[in-house]
DNA sequence: ATGTCTTTGTGAACGCGTGCACAAAGATGG
DNA sequence: CCATCTTTGTGCACGCGTTCACAAAGACAT
């Protein structure tokens, strides 16, 4: 996962344990779809699958926001929708502004799932005087000097920074000093923040590593004496995924698109 | 963080643990920019506050690699990245495919911090036969079709996915078996992989909802009964942060952009 | 050579997260 | 109204990851 939450050592927030809160959004997607497909209920058991975790996991996550099941049928699933959109405050709007138009930057000011979701981009911020005014997804980038007078005017807290490392750290103390309290990193770099202020950061550069790393590993496993990797073991793998992909024909859940309109 | 892995409970890969792996590459970056300072050694506390972690941690995690420290003195930096390079297999070159050449795709192939990292944009793929031939990055795109053959005769054993959700499954079956053994998914879906295959979800959406959760906690907490919340924490906030902010002179570690060329 | 001072490497304790397995709850049918 | 069957909610145990705290190792000065 490119995500990885920074300080902040636990979240007792109400006693939601952190994990859970990741999941949440993992569940609240597969309970839209659901209920996209008018489905009334739904046991842990299909939930789980549909979301990719154990069963028992997903009951004790959601034990953590109360007794929203039914023994002997499962959970309703327009209730189990709005408790968790409320749990993870998604019924107001959040105005949310990104700094940093450059080619991610733009992909990301394209993404349809922000306003799906509750978000809402307030503004599009950049230093490079030349953007100024010019429309990106509708809506015209303003210059870095606004910033303050931005996030003040539109009571913004989340602010999302993509701009190359260098700027990031610059960016991340202004925004905050505007009032900001959360940050969604996207410059590789570690940006440090008063306590109070929770970042996350999305590294494509890290996970790409980690990756790697697991690649290796594979590849290293089956050949034993260091000859051509990434060969003996691959043989096996097509010949196992053969099969998987055969049994695969469940449809994705919605027609989501991923961080940014595809062409 | 923006990321999550997916199957595959532990990584006893060797001993070192995931959570090490996952730091691996947080370390390597700010050794890396201390390399090109010329600045030979750096002690546990140093290179712990530059990468944003507890000093003992990170002695910990070098500790699953070997004892690679001189005690009285520190690290040797040119060695460390070395040894970490080798461990998350960086010394040899990844090809790598992008699938989905939207406004996301087009920003990651635009990724300056693939090469320097070892790997290497070996084809972009997308379903338009419109966008077949085009130029993105100075590569042409190709289309899906031409899929299993490109992974194949190029031995690609990592895929990136950044395609709407309704396709990511399908993509993915296809990368899979045509000998695909990590996948970067960076479309909002939950990714069925056989055994032996490992993936990495990147979800914007998800790391906002996240967000959202503390940041409605946080409004919550200092605003006892509900009104206009968001408000009263924010003045608190912006006391604290401008100090921090006024603090803050270090620069940026090296010049890298995110995970995309930024205009 | 010896002592001091710095910094590593790690044993041990703790806390969080996961998964098992089962009792309790409630629906459903007779 | 009772029996049966399904599915939730959770007590418990286990394992991973984090952190503390300190002994051992080595540099450096005298």
């Amino acid at each position: 996962m490119a995500t990885g939450r920074t300080h902040r050592p636990a979240t007792r927030s109400r006693g939601i344990p952190e994990a859970t809160v990741a999941r949440l959004p993992l569940y609240l997607r597969a309970l839209t779809a659901l209920s996209e497909r008018s489905v009334p209920t739904v046991s842990s058991e299909e939930l789980a699958a549909a979301a990719g975790v154990n069963s028992a996991k997903l009951r004790k996550d959601f034990s953590y926001l109360g007794s929203y099941g039914t023994r002997g049928v499962g959970y309703d699933v327009e209730y189990l929708v709005y408790q968790i959109s409320r749990e993870l405050g998604l019924t107001q709007d959040w105005p949310v502004v990104i700094v940093g138009i450059g080619n991610l930057g733009a992909a990301l000011a394209n993404y349809g799932g922000f306003a799906s979701r509750g978000f809402r981009v307030a503004a599009l911020i950049d230093a490079d005087p030349a953007m100024a005014g010019k429309p990106v997804a509708g809506i015209a980038v303003q210059h870095t000097d606004e910033l303050e007078h931005i996030i003040e005017s539109n009571g913004v807290s989340i602010g999302v920074i993509a701009t190359p490392a260098g700027a990031a750290q610059q960016v991340c103390d202004r925004l905050v000093a505007a009032g900001v309290t959360s940050i969604l990193n996207f410059a590789p770099t570690v940006l440090t923040v008063p306590d109070g202020v929770d970042v996350r950061k999305v590294d494509l550069s890290i996970e790409l590593q980690i990756l790697a790393f697991h690649e290796q590993r594979k590849a290293g496993e089956e050949t034993p004496e260091g000859g051509a990797p990434a060969t003996s073991g691959r043989a096996a793998a097509v010949a196992a995924a053969a099969e998987a992909a055969a049994a695969a024909d469940r449809k994705g859940p919605d027609g989501d698109v991923p961080a940014v309109m595809p062409a």
